[in-house]
RNA sequence: UGGGGAGUCGCCAAGUGGUAAGGCACCGGAUUUUGAUUCCGGCAUUCGAAGGUUCGAUCCCUUCCUCCCCAGCCA
């Protein structure tokens, strides 16, 4: 008798390398400060009926946590209004970009499960266009060539509380400053002599619109557009003629962008004035970022923790990055999931890991198959088992799933079990194996306990028990006697060697790096405030340097047990799964094959998250 | 002390003049051969504070408090 091992890989599934049994559940949309703008712009017709939005990212490091919120804002409301979402390199800063990171920014948008259906831009597209409209901004008087210093331009520019001055070059005539400009293009002036700036108002109380650069002088190769330019345009300038040159509509960023909204609007608005751009013009709209506890989020922080060998590399499943995630074992639908749970709007706000690992629960208990894996073994003897028999036991491949069908699973005399489902003096509540004691063996028969053999160090090494004829799982009258305890195992002579990589939290606190890393009371496990004074350093944006004096060391809140290795026993199924096949290990956790390391011959697996345990949590308190 | 934002249950988050949605967490209880899942029930006389307008205010007005962002030739 056999039943296949594997009647859980659908073909579709296969395809991808993945089994997927059925989606997880996507709750209904929820209302949001985006959703109904969108649904006013609908109504009265602003544009159209269209919805073009755009995920923007530089192609300077690798997505993370952050980013998919932002993809799944983009992609999503593109999706939920038969619109389209850009893919587009903000590569205007060609001193920090790269085309490897465009390709795992793409890897990253695909695997998160969008399409941006060959809508893959550039801003370095748009260079000569960039150009052309500056040409233009200067002939109108609304731009100058300024060749102050960086100190000097920042010593006019005012304060947060006093007005800037109009600086010595403000004045040159329109002749001057296009010769001049066009000098800079052609390559006449060193780095850092000259800058393009916008004539807007140097008495702002708007800091933004202090004449800000909007061209300066970069003698470097760019990765896409090599050495035909030696100027290059920011990021203010750069971004919102994209958006309008793309015909965006809604350009959705995060809050610290707030005040660059007026230069924005400025921007392409003269532009439309002109006619060099169409109307409607895009508008923008800003949303909160997500500030997750127990990881950094930031650039710097990042890149650190990979160069100072903290973690195994970019996509260390402990890393809160997109590749980490994937190789974690974390599921596109769960960073969905996480999205429409924690909603989209202006307030910070600080989401707890454990609403992640919570979202990837729910999204693996429907989607992983159910396997057994004896993750720290100890032998288990039926004393009364025939040695010479193998008898199969069949155990369901999901539970509430009973179309994916059965497996079996070899019961023989000599078993692995899990060296805490034996305890010599139970705790209180402890319904596993004791002496004495009856637990059944999933799938299998009742089993009593007799003692255990122990090395001179007082560890066990042997169970020993004999086990109840009547009592097989499945035949009849087998479940009149219910014993509480249940627990799994693997014949020691099928079950197959395993690694398996035990990952956690990689900061053993809410706020790394916080002078009060717990946040404002001792024990917010559950992050009961807001935010700790000390922990608002953690939300500065990504490349924003924090005040080094006012934080404690973050590299000290690491978790020094983030990482385990161990060496387990799998049942035979196991031994052929597929990389980054996801499981369940049934009363341990989700799993995934890994994705590097996983190979036929050497199974090797990663914890992605454990199942909740209200068991070891109430023992623990 | 200038400008721009935000403050609704432990964490998120709707609602914006008609008498506080929802999710997560949590607490009960049921089912369960995963201490899982699932199910059922409970969970804000109150919306940062104080005044005011109104028959009626989370929503309008005033004042105040707290927090976040802004002084790159980064994005």
């Amino acid at each position: 008798m056999s039943v296949a091992l594997h009647q859980v890989t659908t073909a579709p599934a296969a395809a991808a390398g993945m089994p997927v049994l059925r989606p997880a559940a996507t709750p209904a949309p929820a209302a949001n400060f985006l959703r109904t703008i969108i649904t006013d712009d609908h109504r009265t017709g602003k544009y159209d009926g269209r919805v073009v939005t755009r995920f923007p990212p530089e192609p300077n490091g690798y997505l993370h946590f952050g980013h998919a919120k932002s993809i799944i804002l983009n992609f999503g409301l593109a999706a939920e209004n038969a619109g389209t979402c850009h893919l587009r390199y903000d590569d205007t800063n060609p001193l920090k970009e790269d085309v490897e990171f465009e390709d795992s920014i793409a890897d990253a948008v695909r695997w998160l499960g969008y399409d941006w259906g060959g809508h893959r831009y550039h801003a370095s597209d748009y260079y000569a266009d960039l150009y052309r409209f500056a040409e233009w901004f200067v002939e109108q008087g609304l731009a100058y060539v300024d060749s102050q210093s960086p100190d000097a331009m920042r010593a006019t520019r005012g304060t947060l509380t006093q007005p800037g001055r109009d600086g010595p070059y403000r004045l040159r005539s329109g002749t001057e400053n296009l010769d001049l400009l066009r000098r800079m293009k052609a390559g006449e002036f060193p780095d850092g002599t000259h800058v393009l700036r916008l004539k807007i108002d140097m008495a702002s109380a708007n800091m933004n619109l202090r004449d800000p650069a909007i061209y300066r002088i970069r003698h470097a190769r760019h990765h896409r557009t090599g050495d035909a330019w030696c100027i290059y345009p920011l990021y203010d300038y750069t971004h919102c003629i994209s958006d309008a040159l793309e015909r965006i509509t809604h350009s959705i960023c995060t809050l610290e962008f707030q005040d660059h909204r007026p230069l924005y609007d400025w921007v392409i608005g003269k532009l439309a004035d002109g006619g060099l751009l169409e109307r409607p013009l895009p508008q923008q709209y800003e949303f909160a970022r997500l500030n997750l506890t127990y990881v950094v989020l930031s650039k710097r922080r990042l890149i650190e923790l990979v160069t100072g060998g903290h973690v195994d590399g970019w996509d260390d499943p402990r890393m809160p990055t997109l590749v980490g995630a994937r190789r974690r074992g974390f599921t596109p639908e769960g960073f969905r999931l996480l999205a429409e749970r924690t909603g989209v709007s202006k307030s910070d706000s600080w989401i707890d890991m454990s609403i992640l690992e919570d979202c990837m629960r729910d999204d693996l208990n429907v989607s992983a198959p159910r396997r057994i894996a004896v993750l720290d073994p100890v032998k288990l003897v039926i004393d009364n088992f025939p040695a010479d028999v193998t008898e199969d036991c069949f155990a369901p491949n999901h539970p509430q799933q009973p179309d994916l069908g059965k497996r079996a699973l070899p019961l023989t005399r000599e078993l692995w079990i899990e060296r805490d489902d034996y305890a010599e003096n139970p705790p209180k509540g402890y319904f596993r194996l004791s002496p004495g004691a009856e637990v059944r063996l999933r799938y299998g028969y009742i089993i009593r306990c007799t003692g255990a053999e122990k090395d001179a160090a007082g560890n066990v090494t042997v169970v020993h028990c004999t086990y109840d004829p009547e009592t097989r799982s499945g035949t009849p009258g087998a479940d009149a006697r219910k014993v509480k305890g249940n627990i799994h195992w693997l014949s020691v002579a099928h079950a197959e060697p395993a690694e398996v990589r035990i990952y956690d939290r990689l900061f053993r606190v809410p706020f790394p790096g916080a002078r009060n890393p717990w946040g404002t009371r001792g024990d917010a496990l559950a992050v009961e405030a807001p935010v700790a004074p000390e922990a608002r350093l953690v939300v500065a944006g990504d490349d924003e340097p924090v005040a080094e004096d006012a934080e404690r060391n973050y590299l000290d809140d690491l978790n020094p047990e983030s990482k385990r290795v161990l060496r387990s026993w799998v049942e035979p199924a196991l031994g052929t799964a597929v990389a980054e096949a996801r499981f369940q290990f049934e009363r341990h956790g989700y799993f995934v094959a890994d994705v590097v390391d996983h190979v036929p011959g050497r199974a090797v697996f990663n914890r992605a998250v454990t199942l909740r345990d209200s068991w070891s949590k109430a023992a623990a308190g």
